[in-house]
DNA sequence: GCATAACAGTTATCATATAAACTGTTATTA
DNA sequence: TAATAACAGTTTATATGATAACTGTTATGC
């Protein structure tokens, strides 16, 4: 039988998830007001700030993106013109993604507007909320880790 | 510009999204060994502990799934024979979806070792932890509302 | 050096999500 | 009552996720 904690328990990490949801479709809204996905966005974002050539699987190792959906992003981005594929000649598996002066300029024009969105959704919490919640997330992790086995 | 407060900002959002995929990820591969995915665990829970009759609009309203999503994961219920869709007679535009025997008994072996594992994974928190997390999720949650244009 | 491993990326299939167009049914209203 | 609205569910298109099988390339090890 499910007790009262197994229930707040529940309701606990619900909560959290559903939170988590309605923060992604919002910025699925928000982005695709400049046509791309978050998703799409995350990897410009990353071309834009490394300072190394990015290969497809810098790309999923960074998100949790797969490399088998990275790819159907990639092809997105590139027929859209945000960014570039370039074979490596060392290794001829590999392909070097670039971001594009399109892509560069999308990023400018979003940019600040996110930001300035994202100060409205935390508008409630100071310093300390910010600290707290990071630090109750990283116990979650520790105990996700614990359960190993696996859950939810 | 992002300053440092537009960074921490964004940090302390990825976190929280991350943790949450985590979580969610953890129970897919939690209620796939059992043939089922979160999604569809999910309405069978709500089919169980219904006290009413549901259709598939209620479902559509409780999660965050649309109506056209919910028509799939029925469809495959309805194939894994855990749910049956039953026309109304008042009604005929609407279906209830009613769980069946099956549905029941996987519910029943799923239930106990679920919350074991979520036990688990909120080792790491007390009482006061759990209110405490609620309480700034709620704050974001009116913080999401206030951005209201969207955002991520 | 050749057989085998490991690796990078692609492709396929399936589940889920959004959105929009469509079908049929019920409610409204002029 | 006939025309129109609203509603419930389905279908289709596109994007994203997970896996697994596959291709071609590079690295290892005997």
């Amino acid at each position: 039988m499910a007790t009262e904690t197994d229930m707040l328990n529940n309701e606990t990490m619900l909560k959290l998830i559903r939170v988590s949801e309605a923060l992604v479709k919002a910025g699925d809204r928000f982005f695709s007001k400049y046509g791309v996905t978050s998703a799409q966005y995350d990897v410009l974002v990353i071309l834009k700030y490394s300072d190394k050539r990015v290969t497809q699987g810098d790309l999923g190792g960074r998100r949790v993106v797969s490399r088998s959906n990275i790819t159907g992003i990639i092809d997105r981005l590139e027929k859209l013109g945000f960014v570039k594929r370039e074979g490596s000649a060392d290794d001829h598996r590999v392909k070097y993604i670039a971001i594009t002066r399109r892509g560069i300029d999308l990023i400018k024009k979003v940019e600040e507007k996110y930001f300035d969105n994202l100060k409205q959704v935390v508008w409630f919490l100071d310093e300390k909320d910010k600290g707290d919640l990071t630090e109750v997330i990283s116990r979650i992790e520790k105990g996700l880790r614990r359960a190993e086995d696996v859950l939810l």
